[in-house]
RNA sequence: GGAGAGAUGGCCGAGCGGCUGAAGGCGCUCCCCUGCUAAGGGAGUAAACGGUUUGUCCCGUUUCGAGGGUUCGAAUCCCUCUCUCUCCGCCA
């Protein structure tokens, strides 16, 4: 969420920049109810303030043996009014809370504006498309043979947007797995962990998928409130909830692999072939706690670690820079990394890449102690995709396609397939 | 699943109706002392919110796991929930 001090202060300026998002603040409403808030808390704080004087006269006067029930009728009254206006303040609040927690993050100035993807655009271009001379299929004619890519029987077993690997192709998907997490563990500095794959109303706030985006979540019946994450940057984001870092500590940067699972609801008649768009997929996901002078670095250095990625493994790709209208809820800037697709004939998102400044901090109470004020400060937050592994998998099988129908084993996960270079 | 114990500041830990926003210790900051290091002496050190001022000064409110209750007054008493630990059972 936003800074309500800034909201309060300075609320045309935020309204004019949220209009970049084609997101429209009812300044009026919320003035109106900020100026009610504001009598409101005055009152209610008055009246605490005289009732605890005379509850603390009562104890001095009982100590010293007087009597107290004069003033005890007075404070009786006093009670009754207070718990009113208690009662007021607290309704007051949630209404400001509900409109504060929906309002998204302010844009970094270098976004560009823009109303939806087309606006996007595109800072740089790595690798040429390979040309072909044959007709390149999709990898879901690549698989439908050897049934090692199987939508018959994910559906069987599920539904829907479920898919089954099996053989080679369920390896070399491992493959890129251990691949990813040794080389941003091993040489860019990240710190391996392993999260839960469920997680509470509590860790999904802080991230902001909830209150405002609960319909793209799978929700675990039961006796417990548990829904299943979205993407690790939930679990992985909420390690720092609650929590004061020592300045010496950051940046802190995690890599973690987890199974993600979206809903999606809304999405259906789009990317319905193939695994592009699956209720379940992996990924590995790179998170940082930053200090907030560090995190525009920051987010230049988690782009460039997802984009290496890509780089080693030779698929052809380019980095986007959301526009206004396409930025997300909690992000201040996002790049998107889209990889060539030889099935699709066109680049398609496989890393998404955002700094959220202290949007999610202030949601998570994620502190640091700043050694300058010897305070607790607010961090700031940043996480991208590193990669998605199915999307992954599929920019490998399709690029790395053969005439005969066989997939050649990118160079750097040979070591990850037992030496086998060929998947035939 | 059964039985018991507990949840207090950055951390550890006392308090068990008013004098406690909270003893003591650790850590941290500043100062003094000692030729470095180690040790020692002194002072300070919770957060959120609001008012006020825009001066990081002052005033007020809230917060001792969460929510409710009793009371003029709750860290302290009662109820519910969550979580942690110990023992037993079960289990990958």
């Amino acid at each position: 969420m936003l800074d309500p001090k800034q909201i309060r202060t300075e609320i045309t300026v935020v309204a004019e920049q949220l209009k970049r998002r084609g997101f429209v603040l009812d300044v009026i409403a919320l003035e109106q109810l900020e100026a009610e808030r504001k009598k409101l808390q005055v009152r209610t704080q008055e009246l605490q303030s005289r009732r605890n004087a005379r509850s603390k006269a009562i104890g001095k006067a009982k100590a010293a043996g007087e009597d107290i029930a004069p003033l005890m009728a007075e404070v009786g009254k006093l009670g009754e009014e207070l718990a009113d206006a208690e009662k007021e303040l607290v309704l007051l609040q949630s209404k400001l809370d509900e409109i504060q927690w929906g309002i998204p993050n302010l844009l970094n100035e270098d976004v560009p504006d823009g109303q939806d993807e087309s606006a996007n655009v595109e800072v740089s271009k790595w690798g040429t498309p390979r040309q072909f001379d044959f007709k390149p299929k999709d990898h879901v004619e690549l698989t439908e043979k050897s049934n090692r890519l199987s939508f018959d029987q994910g559906v069987k077993l599920t539904g829907s947007r479920f898919v089954v690997m099996q053989g080679a192709v369920a390896r070399l998907h491992r493959a890129l797995i251990q691949f990813m997490l040794d080389l941003h563990t091993q040489e860019h500095g990240y710190r391996e962990v392993y999260v839960p794959y469920l997680v509470n109303r509590d860790s999904l706030f802080g991230t902001g998928q909830l209150p405002k985006f609960g319909e793209d979540l799978f929700a675990l019946k039961g006796e417990n409130e548990y829904f299943l994450i979205p993407t690790a940057e939930v679990p992985v984001t909420n390690l720092v909830r609650d929590e004061i870092i020592d300045a010496k500590a950051l940046p802190l940067k995690y890599v973690a692999h987890t199974p993600c699972f979206r809903a999606e609801a809304g999405s259906y008649g789009k990317d319905t072939r193939g695994m592009i768009r699956q209720h379940q997929f992996e990924k590995v996901e790179l998170v940082q706690i930053v200090k907030p002078d560090d995190a525009w670095r920051a987010h230049e250095e988690l782009t460039r670690h997802a984009e290496i990625v890509l780089e080693k493994l030779e698929l052809p790709y380019r980095k986007i820079v959301l526009c206004a209208g396409d930025t997300g809820f909690s992000s201040a800037k996002t790049y998107d990394l889209e990889v060539w697709l030889p099935g699709q004939q066109c680049y398609r998102e496989i890393s998404s890449c955002s700094c959220f400044t202290d949007f999610q901090a202030r949601r998570l109470k994620a502190r640091w102690r700043n050694p300058e004020s010897n305070k607790p400060e607010l961090v700031y937050t940043l996480n991208g995709s590193g990669l998605a592994v199915g999307r992954t998998l599929v920019a490998v099988l399709e690029n790395y396609q053969q005439a005969d129908g066989s997939v050649n084993v990118p160079e750097v996960l040979r070591g990850y397939m037992g030496g086998v270079s060929k998947i035939v």
